[in-house]
DNA sequence: CTCGGAAATTTGAACTCTCAAGCAAAGATA
DNA sequence: TATCTTTGCTTGAGAGTTCAAATTTCCGAG
């Protein structure tokens, strides 16, 4: 009783695999090489600079920036030793840490994002016509709120 | 002269992000969790299955199982002590080798199939109707058609 | 035949990610 | 106030990935 895929949705869930992963190859690669760090510490500055202060609790950080708890806690810890973000107690939370993205961070962050802006372009959006991107977000948000949660 | 993305362009890109890196991390963890593999295992061992003879030259196999050839030299080491492949010398060309799927490693394959397809049709296609799968299908071959080979 | 470059593959080190534990502080309960 | 449970975050170990540097073999030009 196992639905099986059949050729046409088997093609079709090759497509979607390679290319989801050739996106993320190239995004990875592109920030390693010209910006020195993975995809996921640059969705950690970003989430930085956009919030209040450039400071989030650790929590919402790994929510904002789609990470596990324990990635994001190992990621700050080199982003500390670069000197792009700061830990800083919570004041009302004894327990929480606030990350601080620091002027060094922002710098790293300003001067990394036209590369990875460009290659976002070329990956992605330079390829497809505004219907086709107009679908694609129809796409993303459907199998996104498909069972979100799941029972753990 | 960044031609950055604005603000609709950017909902859709993190929108993209996310909706991959869900569907990624769920496929990889029902993986590891219910057959003790991940995802990228699970390709080359497919790969493999659907070769004649259930093997095939290294080089080959990488490019099938969309793998770069360190990765796939590190991966078959380890399927290769777990008993699931093994390293056969190439006939007519001694610098290659091929990698053979053996009879474990075909039921290990059998026994992850129907949990990892179930996933797979939980995770993309029960959320698509017909007419997005149909359009997800020209992205994806948009996206990979695009600047395939890069200037290195 | 010989030399030099290209191809096939492996190896090692550095790094990131995941999972399972492990603390410490906060809240709830009695 | 004395637990008990939950929440927030970190830590360590094990595993996979990447990059650059070998190694061995093949191929073509002299």
């Amino acid at each position: 009783m196992t639905r099986w895929l059949d050729d046409e949705e088997q093609r079709i869930w090759r497509n979607f695999l390679a290319t989801t992963q050739l996106v993320n190859e190239r995004l990875d690669r592109q920030l390693q090489r010209d910006a020195g760090m993975p995809h996921t510490y640059y969705m950690i500055l970003v989430a930085l600079s956009e919030a209040p202060g450039r400071s989030m609790r650790m929590t919402d950080l790994a929510h904002r920036a789609q990470s596990s708890q324990s990635r994001l806690s190992h990621a700050v810890a080199r982003l500390e030793e670069r000197g792009w973000v700061r830990r800083a107690p919570c004041a009302d939370d004894r327990r929480g840490n606030i990350a601080v993205l620091t002027d060094d961070g922002f710098a790293a962050l300003a001067a990394a994002a036209p590369g990875h802006v460009e290659e976002v372009r070329q990956s992605l959006f330079d390829a497809l016509t505004p219907a086709q991107l107009h679908t694609l977000d129809e796409i993303c948000t459907a199998v996104r709120s498909k069972t979100v949660g799941g029972s753990s």
